[in-house]
DNA sequence: TCAAAAGTGTTGTCCTTACACCCATGT
DNA sequence: ACATGGGTGTAAGGACAACACTTTTGA
């Protein structure tokens, strides 16, 4: 016996919901779709898992094509199978999520596959049941945010305190408080304070914090509670 | 154009793992495979998709064909895609995680699949990656418990406080308070305290107590927090 | 000198934990 | 009467939220 006999076999794509954070705002990568069906039509970015290919390897290859990436972060969302979610042929599809610093992404490659940054708020309409998937991904990305450290997986390498407290705000749409934020995030002492400034966007500068990547590595899954109303959350 | 060419179909499955709980700890629903390979040895309940069925059509499907069960609580795990994963041909599974009232399945029917009940930290080996799958879910159940009202699906439709402290204490592999516990539980008003008590396992008797379904529904999401030092948790 | 954003401490409240004794009943 | 498990209250400590003023410096 080398096969299962009488079993129906199923096309298997990934798509990627890409995250970004560009100082202001969160952002979404998506490409215009290149095939028919909805040709022209904004879409996820994703690709039919190929034979000896894991997931996981299906993904970061998509990722790479598109952003130039490797080595960021990435988690499985969901695997989506509803016989109609593509006309064309039924196609299951398993989604990844990634968090992405937006500066280290690689204009001219996204040229090449007509990509575009949209802020989260203002998504275009996208095609099958990718919005579904966003929607899913938004709520995890919340969810987990809320309890592990990841969100310092959107910004660069050197970040100030108000870059990171605006990103939180951003993700929770809430207020926070300065002083409390600047606590609890200090108390992870999973922050190191650099000697230099940011100059940009004040006048008096911040300080530049560095990630402490061996403790982070190790906290990782400590719960950090930063979130002052956790109950609105699914 | 009526389907994408030249790209590779696979199989795709869905297993089950199947939580119960029989008042003393935590067991899992194993069934003894019947097809080749690995023909008589313990797995997951799963099946294949079928044409026009979603993955959850599919779960349910398997899961009632076990159980005799259906409207219990289940969610998707992951889905599964190592190429090497069967041996026999490459076969992607979504695995979904189920919590059932253990008093409710249906014998008889379990008898026809050769399955049976094992405590969880007694496991038998299982097929393939499935006790990867098995190591996840068990992660999720903690994961998802602390901070969800979601082992009230484990239980009867009335049960004592004691009971449900030692269905956390066997989960969590922790010893908790009792006094704690029931003002903790009680706090949460999702608990009815009934006229009438438990007077199997002790002299005295134990209240018991019903789930007000309508808050339930409505508080699922409420962070709950269940577990003393949270940290130690994925 | 003024405007704009950065930085910093204290207090009250509430939640969490630790802890010990009495109760009801079957044998 | 005693053994077994069920049920209850309080006090202390820690975490969290609310809150306002001073600092720096570029224009």
């Amino acid at each position: 016996m080398t096969r299962y006999s009488r079993q129906t076999r199923i096309l298997v794509a990934v798509d990627c919901i890409i995250f970004g954070f560009d100082g202001q705002e969160l952002k979404l990568l998506l490409v215009k779709r290149h095939i028919e069906p909805e040709k022209g039509n904004w879409s996820l970015m994703g690709g039919f898992v190929e034979p000896g290919e894991s997931f996981e390897c299906a993904a970061t290859r998509v990722l790479k094509k598109l952003t130039g990436l490797e080595n960021v972060y990435m988690e499985q969302l969901s695997a989506f199978g509803d016989p109609e979610r593509d006309p064309i042929e039924r196609t299951v599809s398993v989604a990844y999520f990634s968090l992405i610093d937006i500066n280290k992404y690689i204009q001219q490659i996204s040229h090449e596959y007509d990509a575009e940054w949209f802020p989260i708020k203002k998504l275009p309409e996208v095609i099958f049941d990718h919005s579904n998937m966003i929607e899913m991904a938004k709520e995890k990305l919340r969810y987990k945010a809320a309890f592990h450290p990841i969100l310092f997986e959107l910004l660069p390498e050197k970040f100030t305190l108000p870059q990171l407290q605006s990103l939180y705000e951003g993700i929770y749409d809430a207020a926070l408080d300065k002083r409390n934020f600047s606590r609890k995030i200090l108390s992870t002492t999973l922050l190191v304070k650099q000697k230099d400034k940011e100059k940009e966007t004040s006048k008096r500068g911040a300080f530049y914090y560095k990630l402490d990547r061996k403790k982070y590595a190790n906290k990782f899954n400590a719960f950090l509670n930063f979130i002052p109303n956790p109950q609105k959350l699914k």
